[in-house]
DNA sequence: CGTAATATTGCAACATTATTGCAATAACAC
DNA sequence: GTGTTATTGCAATAATGTTGCAATATTACG
């Protein structure tokens, strides 16, 4: 059967196959998000994967699946980018992920939770995102 | 008059003067920050001193105005720190402001937003602080 | 299958933001 | 004024992320 850039189950083909390729350093990146519930940064998912790839690649990657709706982007308090797999049915461009998430205060681990995150009414602007971080202490670094 | 580190108006002295001293570096990004509605970046700050202060002091005094309750901080969606005032009666090491932020995605301008923001529950883990960053397009910026 | 087109990768260099060590300076208590 | 020491400035370093470009590997197509 052929395949065109599916990685995910229940995802669509883009319109123009040759505009994706699919790589093992892409099928790597997400196999480490699949295995993890913890939203991962770009150091932590070349730790963890077994493949060698490129620092940078790792990088590349990530950002091109947030882009394509395959992941999202999280920012933690430190100023570093977390990325998790999108659970919703999120597109290119568009993020549908309405959730908020938490960080450890002391290990900094970040984590999707099931809160969902209602986007407010402002003046003269139009809202685009919503980001929202709860920090705290994390069950393992406060025992 | 004899003043202890009194940059603020209504703030207290702390319980030993000598632990603090009040230079004209400090009072200078006191000004810069008082001078502008926006939050502001460490780079910002320095642009906008008319005193010639070294980068490494301007990432320290904004360092420790957010230890001590004179500014805030938040951390754009390029992961970049911007400082405002706190408005609220904070102390050390407690922040009180429950405001959200929004940031321009075009020119990452980054400012408070009289939206007031509510502590949600987690289960396990004991939530310490609540960041909300709303993003769009500022008023420049979409004209 | 074999070939061509080109998306993707790897490498090295660079950019940006922030931190650290330490000696020089300056604010404050007396 | 003098002494103590918090604060500053400077240079070096760290951490995270980006860019240019040549080499490589994936896909489309005959
Ligand atoms: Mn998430
Ligand atoms: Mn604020
Ligand atoms: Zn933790
Ligand atoms: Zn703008």
């Amino acid at each position: 059967m052929l395949q065109y850039y599916v990685f995910l189950p229940n995802r669509k083909a883009p319109k123009v196959a040759t505009e994706r390729r699919n790589t093992k350093q892409k099928q790597g990146v997400i196999d480490v998000l699949k295995e993890h519930k913890e939203a991962l940064s770009a150091d932590e998912v070349l730790d963890k994967l077994d493949l060698k790839v490129n620092r940078v690649t790792v990088y590349r990657i990530l950002e091109r699946f947030e882009q394509e709706g395959i992941a999202h982007r999280v920012v933690g308090l430190e100023g570093k980018s977390y990325y998790a797999l999108c659970s919703d049915a999120c597109d290119s461009g568009h993020h549908h992920d309405r959730h908020a998430h938490f960080q450890c205060k002391s290990c900094k681990s970040l984590r999707c939770v099931d809160a969902e995150v209602i986007r407010p009414k402002l003046d003269n602007v139009k809202i685009e995102s919503v980001s929202v971080l709860l920090t705290g202490l994390c069950e393992s670094c406060s025992a």
